[in-house]
DNA sequence: CGTTAGTTTGACCTGTATCAAAGCAGGTGG
DNA sequence: CCACCTGCTTTGATACAGGTCAAACTAACG
């Protein structure tokens, strides 16, 4: 989990998590996590992969709210009863047992607030980039979402990462048709902000790239003192 | 506030209530409310008018994340830094003080909790609109929304209510122009899905709206024996 | 009245969706 | 090893939703 991100932890702390986590599971692309998770009421934490919460309309047409990354916590019972929860990757995740004592300690209850404050300040963002940022600058703003993101559980470092999933899920996150993620993505190499696939992104102008999104307002660059749970 | 519609209270818990409202004021349209409020940590409700949480521009684009009606807390704690929290009507909003002492009590927990629940999926909402539904159904979506959620606090019957913004507000909710939102609701009274201004909502075929709108996958129509905290 | 904020309308432009087809792997079975 | 899927990316052509600009209209208000 990546708590340890969220506030300092004592190596006791960390410890206890790291024994909350109990019967890991996987499940393949495209799986209907819920269900694989139906057996105990969780709270989960994603071990590996990509996790993809949305809504699927009669037609088609499919928006995702949130990506869940490797060390985010799924609470089922949290969020829209018909929302349905993904595997965007194959997905491990384990269950969270006990964790409701352990919370009791202040340092650990706090950094679990600070997890949650994270969560909702994303979503405030998907609002802002579905909302009225073009293409162009939604898809750099997303980039520098998830970098910090994935930094934060150690999976990128400050311009390097990977997006394990198709141009068609981005588009499912961003709002927009597979054929204008793709024309997107090139800009941005065409404008020399980014280079390589979505499976090797390299950022080549961070700077540049939250100024044309915006980003950076609420957002700090990350402290690089923190230290993240290792996960596996 | 509104949190008798979120669970059955009883009589005492509502006159507890009651009494957490301090200190109320008001102010005018474009206010900063958050800096109207800095001289108490909060939460805080709305008494009358309407509050919209939201981010702007650098070059004058403006989204609202959430609208906040009467009824609804207002917690400056939560959400981003740099979130704006704007009146977009005269506002009137008191402190709820002492409330942590009321929340032990379980039944004002649950509905304390079920509020929040649905705060979030009322954002997750937000998502889906902005991010997949056309200028059209985003309308008629934000349309059965609002007007739940004003029934909720007895400010409307099943079909009507009043919208006591500009269509700009209504623009910088639903991520569209000026314009279109004007053109939107002019399709929406020559379909006779709607009638009236903004100030005189009336709806006219729900059931067609929510078909348009692919709402209510999630929202079962208000349950008719709740009863809602007067305001006032 | 004149001023101001909001609504409405028209003309035009552009960003993004849609449709269709062509490349391009990586993986499987013959 | 090749032929063949199948899923993904890329490209081009075209359509349309919604943005932008500008101006007229309306209503409230001092």
């Amino acid at each position: 989990m990546h708590l340890g991100a969220f506030g300092r932890l004592s190596d006791d702390d960390l410890a206890n998590l790291s024994n909350c986590i109990a019967r890991p599971r996987r499940c393949a692309v495209g799986v209907d996590v819920r269900h694989e998770a139906s057996d105990s009421p969780g709270p989960w934490v994603i071990l590996m992969g990509w996790v993809g919460e949305g809504r699927e309309l009669s037609d088609g047409r499919r928006q995702l709210f949130t990506v869940r990354l490797p060390g985010d916590v799924l609470d089922p019972s949290r969020g829209p009863a018909d929302m349905e929860v993904t595997a965007l990757t194959t997905v491990i995740f384990a269950e969270l047992r006990g964790l409701d004592i352990l919370l009791t300690g202040q340092a650990l209850r706090n950094a679990w607030r600070a997890m949650h404050r994270a969560e909702r300040d994303a979503l405030y963002d998907q609002v802002l980039r579905l909302g009225r940022l073009s293409a162009f600058e939604r898809t750099a703003h997303l980039l520098l979402e998830l970098q910090e993101r994935l930094q934060r559980v150690g999976m990128a470092n400050a311009l390097e990462f990977s997006l394990p999933v198709s141009q068609k899920v981005l588009g499912d996150v961003l709002g927009l048709s597979i054929v204008q993620v793709n024309r997107t993505w090139q800009q941005l190499r065409r404008e020399e902000l980014i280079s390589g696939q979505l499976r090797d992104v390299l950022i080549l102008d961070r700077e540049r790239l939250a100024q044309i999104a915006n980003y950076g307002l609420s957002h700090k660059p990350v402290a690089q003192e923190l230290r993240p749970t290792r996960l596996s």
